[in-house]
DNA sequence: CGTTCGATGCACT
DNA sequence: GTGCATCGAACGT
């Protein structure tokens, strides 16, 4: 199956419209030769220094200086000391936008998942493939992308996104909510999802495909 | 089913 | 010192 990275015009366009094209591309990385994959299902849009949620929100500053990159790299940050989050930076050079990266569907490199996210929460096992991946937290785990990915070139290096061919292959439906796990900015539908995919994060069945049916209680 | 809460590190005021 | 773009265990209902 030929694979190629997304050039980085795909990245350098508004970030909406890379957001709708990242969903069924895979992200890729290789760490000591070993290699994980997952396919993009969920993912959000922070953009401009005019969005409260997104790091750019008070103005150019060490952190987010990745922001203000030039597109088609990698801005990963640790948050709540504890997870780094990896977004892709889009838009031209000097506007600042990215895209966080919240859930994959396991592709390549589950072993290698699964024995991540078990070292890293002696939690054990319970751990179906579709819940490897899925959290933003949860999916730099599975991948071993540490805070030293940060600003990585995502056009070709180790940390890279690839179109397989296989984006659209499941027809799959999109579907766009306010985005989560933030406390400004939530008006927005900046979240993009594959309806219904087991594998998206976020309260479960809330992409409407099988919503929990509840009996009437009293 | 739902909500609460602790762990944890770093950038920023 | 404060505040997170989280996670999952532990509890309440």
């Amino acid at each position: 199956m030929p694979e190629h990275a997304l050039p980085r015009a795909f990245y350098a366009r508004p970030t909406l419209d890379v957001l709708r094209d990242l969903i069924g591309t895979v992200l890729v990385h290789e760490s000591r030769g070993a290699r994980t994959a997952g396919r993009i299902i969920e993912a959000e849009a922070y953009i401009g220094e005019a969005d409260p949620a997104c790091h750019a929100a008070p103005g150019p500053t060490r952190r987010n200086a990745p922001l203000y990159g030039p597109p088609g790299h990698a801005y990963v940050y640790l948050n709540y000391g504890l997870h780094a989050l990896v977004n892709a930076v889009t838009e031209p050079e000097g506007r600042p936008a990215a895209i966080l990266i919240r859930a994959l569907e396991p592709v390549e490199g589950l072993a290698a998942m699964r024995r991540r996210r078990l070292r890293v929460r002696g939690t054990a096992d319970g751990l179906i493939d579709d819940a490897l991946c899925r959290g933003p937290g949860n999916l730099t785990v599975a991948l071993g992308i540490t805070l030293a990915r940060n600003r990585a070139d995502l056009v070709g290096g180790r940390l890279r996104i690839v179109d397989d061919g296989g984006s659209r292959a499941g027809g799959w439906r999109l579907e766009w909510t306010p985005r989560i796990g933030i406390r400004v900015g939530t008006d927005a539908r900046w979240r993009c999802v594959v309806a219904g995919h087991p594998g998206v994060s976020g309260p479960r069945g809330a992409t409407g495909a099988d919503s929990p049916r509840r009996p009437a209680l009293r």
